[in-house]
RNA sequence: GCCACCGUAGCUCAGAUGGCAGAGCACCUCACUCGUAAUGAGGAUGUCGGCGGUUCGACCCCGCCCGGUGGCUCCA
């Protein structure tokens, strides 16, 4: 028989019998004290995988995707051993590889806190220098059942009589065996940078009616020079923290004398969401939107009617007028549909499409609020569509268009995800299964990928969400594009058709960039606050050098701000080093130094953010300069 | 809401074992009038998150509450 090597020609092997480990070196693979495990004909195996027959062998290194993951899989083994050890009588349940490392997720008579990481860590370092092998078994399911419930790990049986397959693989290593599909290192020895990072509460099995399990997150990577510049990177991104540069740049704050999920935005911040609002407002106009403003309480007679009373009463905040309960609005739809159904429509009138900057009110859990992301007031960038059937596909494609044109302006890549009828819902199987299909038919036909979410879609309708990312690389919602029959259902929504009949439009709830708050908290990280020249809320700043140019630089700073361009003065008695500096910190892009050369020549110097100085030049140059690059959206 | 951790000056943070609360920055005053990332000197600044308890005495120990951080669940 032959094995070949990925890329290079077969080798005659003599005999049968050779594990993955042999085989490769029999074929002269190099670096094999970094090979995690193996691909036979592509296949991710064990390196104590036999070889068989003639096969395609391609080594798994630990620096490689696919091979860190094995490695970070088995350093959540390793780690579990260490628990068990160390605190006998723990269940373990499960423990997968994840972004940048591992966690396992333990029920011991007490949680696990940060203090027992460091003794954990210290016991997964012997498991390690002991270089223990990983070794695979398999043994029927009935068999394995017995032994974890002799052992008393209950969440393990559960597991496997899920699985519901008569065989199942265990992995051991040491005294420590697993369910586990695999694969994994040949031996813990190979396991070489890791950390042990938080400790945290997890549901079994996600769901929060099942036991609190106490969860251990680790980093892992494939040496440590890989693990350090990992930490460094973290500790990077805690400087684009949208909250730390909420208050650096005095954008916005969040006071607790508010009340948790309240947002004050300062003028800064105020003036970075204007302009965004404005630019939308802009972007909608010219896409055949119209513009609506509702109200922010509605009675809960209507709540009661559209469904929100009952599928969506938890997150509502209500209140009584003279005797009458009012809900604050958590969404803008139902104002919308009551515009379309104030007078009669016709086919001809379609598709009408509502615009409101929104905003609404939802009760969020108090453990889930995180800056401007997560909070209890927001503004949506709201529109809903009323269409024919016939139309619908067609205007979610618009849609798509639409958040496509406006994240490439603020250099945004997302990701899609599609998520279906959910257990609490209303509406008919055969509407949920037209709106479903209307969604992933229109994705499929722009060939985006896409993921699917079950259950995971709103009460009233099945959605297209776009996700963006934080600094931390957190995944976050953004816009977002519901299919609806429903409502227009409750609501008797009607239009007449060519045929002179009534028929039920579609609805389309959808935001662009989501919440405006969430979109700010993302944005602020996505350019670490460095705003380009349109967005930044202080475009200019006028540095003088002594009190004698304070004159000249007023004048500057009127026919500038004349010419709508945001400016603000530093005429403070201090060195220009030193104002430079704090402009440099609120990272303005446009710093203007005027002394006795520039008030002599009546021009202005011009230092750039990125420390580059322009040549001299006169008060309608640098204007005309501004507007272009603004406009350019730069 | 659940689990762990945290809450000291406007901000960032130090305060062994319980015994008169500190630094840097910011702020105010004065001097300096200065050319591209921090001029010098002086000054003021606290219910030590809140309430209760233990103690001769609590920032420190205990309980409850409020708020935040990281996860879980939920979600724009």
């Amino acid at each position: 028989m032959a094995i070949n090597l990925k890329g290079s020609s077969p080798v005659d092997i003599p005999a049968q019998g050779l594990n993955g480990l042999e085989a490769l070196k029999t074929s002269s693979a190099d670096n094999m004290d970094k090979v995690a495990a193996i691909k036979v004909n592509g296949e991710i195996k064990d390196l104590s995988t036999e070889i068989n027959s003639s096969a395609e062998l391609e080594p798994l290194y630990t620096d490689s995707p696919e091979g860190l993951q094995i490695l970070r899989h088995s350093a959540a083994h390793v780690m579990a051993q260490a628990v068990r050890d160390l605190f006998p009588g723990t269940k373990v349940t499960i423990g997968p590889a994840i972004k940048n490392g591992f966690y396992y997720d333990f029920d011991y008579e007490r949680p696990f806190e940060a203090g027992d990481l460091p003794e954990i860590e210290k016991r997964m370092v012997e498991i390690i220098e002991e270089d223990l092998p990983f070794i695979r078994s398999e043994v029927p399911s009935s068999e394995a059942i017995e032994v974890f419930r002799s052992q008393g790990e209950s969440y393990k049986v559960e597991l496997i009589e899920e699985l519901s397959e008569q065989k199942i693989s265990l992995y051991r290593q040491g005294n420590f065996t697993d369910l586990c599909r695999g694969p994994h290192l040949p031996s813990t020895g190979k396991i070489k940078a890791f950390q042990l990072t938080h400790v945290a509460g997890a549901y079994w099995r996600g769901d929060e009616h099942r036991a609190m399990l106490s969860r251990i997150y680790g980093v892992a990577f494939a040496d440590q020079e890989s693990l350090n510049a990992h930490l460094k990177n973290l500790e990077e991104a805690k400087k684009r923290d949208h909250r730390v540069l909420g208050r650096k740049l005095d954008l916005f704050s969040i006071s607790d004398d508010l009340g948790p999920g309240m947002v004050i935005f300062h003028p800064n911040g105020a003036m970075l969401r204007h302009i965004i609002e404005e630019f939308e407002i802009q972007e909608h106009l010219k896409r055949g939107y119209e513009l609506a403003v509702g109200p922010q309480l509605l009675k809960a007679e209507l709540w009661k009617k559209s469904g929100h009373f009952d599928h969506y009463r938890e997150n509502m905040y209500f209140t009584a007028i003279e005797d009458q309960s009012y809900g604050i609005k958590p969404m803008n739809c139902l104002a919308h549909m009551l515009i379309y159904a104030s007078k009669v429509r016709s086919y001809r009138d379609l598709p009408k499409r509502y615009f409101e900057l929104g905003t609404v009110h939802r009760h969020e859990r108090s453990g889930v609020l995180h800056g401007l992301i997560r909070v209890r007031q927001f503004t949506q960038d709201d529109a809903h569509i009323l269409c024919t059937p016939e139309q619908l596909k067609a205007e979610i494609q618009s849609i798509l268009d639409f958040v496509r044109e406006i994240m490439a302006i603020f250099g945004f890549d997302y990701d899609l995800e599609i998520s279906t009828r959910p257990k609490k819902s209303i509406g008919t199987d055969e509407d949920w299964e037209k709106a479903t299909k209307a969604l992933i038919e229109s994705v499929e036909e722009y060939n985006l990928p896409y993921q699917i979410n079950e259950g995971e879609g709103a009460f009233y309708g099945p959605k297209i969400d776009a996700m963006l990312k934080d600094a931390l690389e957190r995944s976050w919602q953004c816009a977002t594009i519901q299919c609806d029959f429903a409502l227009p259902d409750r609501f008797d929504l009607t239009y007449v058709g060519s045929d002179g009949e009534k028929h039920r439009p579609a609805m389309i709830h959808r935001v662009i960039l989501g919440s405006i708050e969430r979109f700010l908290g993302v944005l602020i990280e996505h350019y670490a606050g460095a705003f380009p020249l349109w967005l930044a809320p202080v475009q200019t700043i006028i540095l003088t050098i002594t009190d004698r140019n304070i004159p000249f630089g007023g004048d500057l700073s009127k026919t500038l701000s004349g010419a709508g361009i945001r400016v603000k003065t530093d005429f403070r008695n201090e060195k220009l080093s030193f104002k430079v500096r704090e402009a440099q910190v609120k990272k303005i892009p446009y710093m203007l130094v005027v002394g006795d050369k520039e008030m002599e020549a009546g021009n202005v110097t011009v230092r750039l953010r990125d420390g580059r100085n322009l040549p001299p030049m006169s008060p309608g140059e640098l204007i005309d300069r501004i507007r272009d690059e603004s406009e350019k959206r730069r």
